[in-house]
DNA sequence: CGCGACTTTGAGGAATTTCAATAGGCGTGG
DNA sequence: CCACGCCTATTGAAATTCCTCAAAGTCGCG
């Protein structure tokens, strides 16, 4: 019964047995609502099954026709976008209660890629099925509409970052917000998140040179805001972040029912 | 019968008179299917009424809650969201058709402004009733997810861009998009545009300085790729444009309702 | 003509990239 | 257990891109 999550080869477990939405390792985080009887029958039904995917692996290709959507259980993954002569941008760090593909869910092939970073554990809905639901349920067709517009307001944001900011507000504003969704998914133990990621990806989140991603942390390390050796990053001085960051509070959003 | 839509002070006429659809300027864009009857008789009810704004004038304000929302449908405007100091970065130049406020349907406010840059007109909906939508008219409702979707790839494309291009590409990308999203909305007049904005919008959609993004302008000039005098713009050599911009062919996507 | 808004140009400086080299960690094969 | 190779992080230095400052030029309009 006491499900286990293992996240990116560290033993840390995440809710196992959850008590009233059913056991998906999603329920009870704050920024998710329950679904009713009647909903999670409907999903029950619609699911088509549950997938794993292995550290590296693709889940969306870009350019590929996808038939399926996810729903990220566990795990971290990366959504970019290439250019012909490879370089990458980093559109978003994906993490559990995220959802997936739902851009090929009306176009017909995804115009990015999202690579799992740790082993990645999904939810898989049909495509196909999907249009369906707004039918059936359009309460859960609202929370589709709920998805894209928290994903676009995310978007917006780093576009602004990467626009406007320095160097430096745009680490500080980067690693401060993965910081913030790690801990509304409680993957914040002892003030320390593991980052499955490396330098490389940062810069490719950030639009900079790895070289100088470096040099950029360094700093916020001088700083004194954060500390990150290995995987494990904390966040030493949040005031002295958001300040750094150019962080502006962001809008409370209604919750979400998880799929 | 015949209704005149003026574009920008300059009198040219947008489509008289369409035959099936009703009287929106709308009808008959490429991108844009028609309403069924159910659904045109919904949307009329649901349908608030129209709003010109002025050029300058704001229709969305950041962090002001928004009980309407919009349907564009003639005139342009800019989406863009600012930074304490002042840092301005615009998401996405509005054209007609774009549809406005969906995030604010979502979250109580806006996350963004969007400004008028020249005559805008509007058809309003009200928020409230929105998502009464999604159960009388599902195929609507799934349209919503359809225009979010298609607003989340157009920022993904710009956050690729402003991230991973050189400024040079980045506006040779921009100007392309722009042109293109015109000529989709029957703006280009013998292969011409009539651009509402200046150089420093250009600047703040692009991440650059207006003296950097005045030089780069100028390049594009003498590689003879476009032409740009007051406020008429030319796409001289489409194909050069491309390789520069490291264009990639977008996805072609199902028309979607208009509203 | 003169003002205001926008564009263009030059020059110096700051931020960021590229190149190059070193260092550390970790796993594998000997 | 050690040596080696590979991957990632770090550092220095030169090269380039982009920014800021400053000034001049253009255009429309009262």
């Amino acid at each position: 019964m006491a499900e286990r999550t293992v996240i990116g080869g560290v033993g840390r477990v995440l809710r196992p047995d959850p008590h009233r939405c059913g056991r998906c390792a999603l329920a009870g985080l704050k920024f998710l609502r329950c679904l009713s009887e009647g909903e999670a029958a409907f999903v029950r039904d619609l699911k088509r099954g549950e997938m794993t995917f292995d550290p590296g692996s693709l889940i969306l290709h870009e350019g590929e026709e996808a038939d399926s959507l996810y729903t990220v259980v566990s795990g971290w993954a990366i959504r970019y976008k290439t250019l012909a002569d490879a370089r990458r941008q980093i559109l978003k760090f994906v993490l559990p209660g995220d959802f997936l593909g739902l851009q090929s869910s009306i176009f017909a092939a995804a115009e990015h890629s999202v690579e799992a970073l740790t082993e990645v554990r999904t939810c898989v809905f049909l495509r196909k099925r999907f249009w369906e639901m707004q039918e059936r349920h359009p309460q859960l067709g609202y929370e589709m509409v709920w998805v894209a517009a928290s994903d676009e307001q995310h978007l917006d944001a780093a576009l602004l970052s990467v626009g406007q900011r320095s160097a430096l507000e745009r680490a500080a504003y980067l690693l401060l917000d993965l910081y913030i969704r790690a801990e509304e998914r409680e993957l914040v133990v002892n003030e320390t998140v593991l980052f499955p990621f490396n330098q490389q990806h940062l810069a490719d989140a950030l639009g900079l040179s790895l070289v100088h991603t470096n040099k950029v942390i360094g700093r916020l390390r001088t700083m004194k805001l954060i500390k990150w050796e290995g995987r494990a990053f904390q966040l030493l001085d949040r005031a002295g972040m958001e300040a750094v960051a150019k962080w502006e509070a962001r809008a409370n959003a209604v919750p979400r029912a998880f799929l």
